[in-house]
DNA sequence: GTAGGGCTTCCAGTCACTGGAAGGTCAAGG
DNA sequence: CCTTGACCTTCCAGTGACTGGAAGCCCTAC
């Protein structure tokens, strides 16, 4: 299987594939054309990684997992571990987020936003706050 | 005022105000020495950056809010209209990170996580779902 | 005069791709 | 046999928003 094939069977584009061959992630073999040709087991390589991209791990994350998967006397705690970790981080960035959100919903419901050059979000972010200061 | 003085005073790494000044967000002085010297004016812009910073507006939404900010004769709707469309964009990556959030616990959950190789997260990553799809 | 801290510039690296140029390969149609 | 077009190859550069580090100047204190 070429790569125009294994990005439409794996939803990567194939760009991404060359970049993930190139830092090690597949190895996929050649043709005598010098085309990549994909295997099934390589197929099942890429799914892995699209999905595990698709849940937000790095693609260091990304090597591990795949190394972990590949490792048949692994540990399950220890992918476990790596998820949990992302688990946190991901918690976090929600969490950063929202606060960001709840801040400049708050600063956009002050605004009466017509064509007058009066403006509580910018003065918000000049920090002229007069109210409590939420920035 | 120096740059170390105003990295202390507004929050942002000197190396970060360097760089506004590089990409033409702020123009310090510059005394006898070659020294930056940041003006009142320059801490407020600083400020003001590092606020909207701090909410994830990108440096070019930045760009446009000072211009604004500096522009007395701004129309709020702008600035209403651009913070709506950061906000939509927040909204959207909260969702997207809850979406993976919620599939990456659900496998958590499913593995035992102890020395034993069997684990539900890499299978999950496989495809190998057997339960109904997840991911 | 020398030690330190702070300042300057410039270059390179981060992360995970993405775009584009220049050129080789292959199957179909004339 | 030739061309056309779709595919493939490699390599280089750019993205966003910094960040790290090297090499060297400036200023103050001892």
């Amino acid at each position: 299987m070429n790569i125009g094939e294994a990005s439409t069977n794996s939803g990567l584009p194939a760009k991404t594939i060359r970049y993930y061959e190139d830092i090690g992630l597949i190895s996929p073999d050649r043709t005598d054309n010098g085309y990549r040709d994909f295997s099934e087991t390589h197929m099942h390589k890429l799914a892995f990684l699209s999905r595990a991209r698709g849940l937000g791990f790095t693609i260091e994350d990304c090597r591990t997992l795949l190394s972990l998967y590949e490792d048949t006397d692994r540990a399950s705690a220890d992918v476990k571990a790596m998820a949990r970790g992302h688990l946190d981080k991901m918690t976090h960035k929600i969490q950063e987020l929202k606060a960001m959100q709840a801040t400049l919903s708050e600063l956009v419901n002050k605004c009466h936003g017509d064509d007058r050059p009066d403006c509580p979000i910018l003065q918000g972010l000049a920090g002229e706050n007069t109210a409590k200061g939420i920035l």
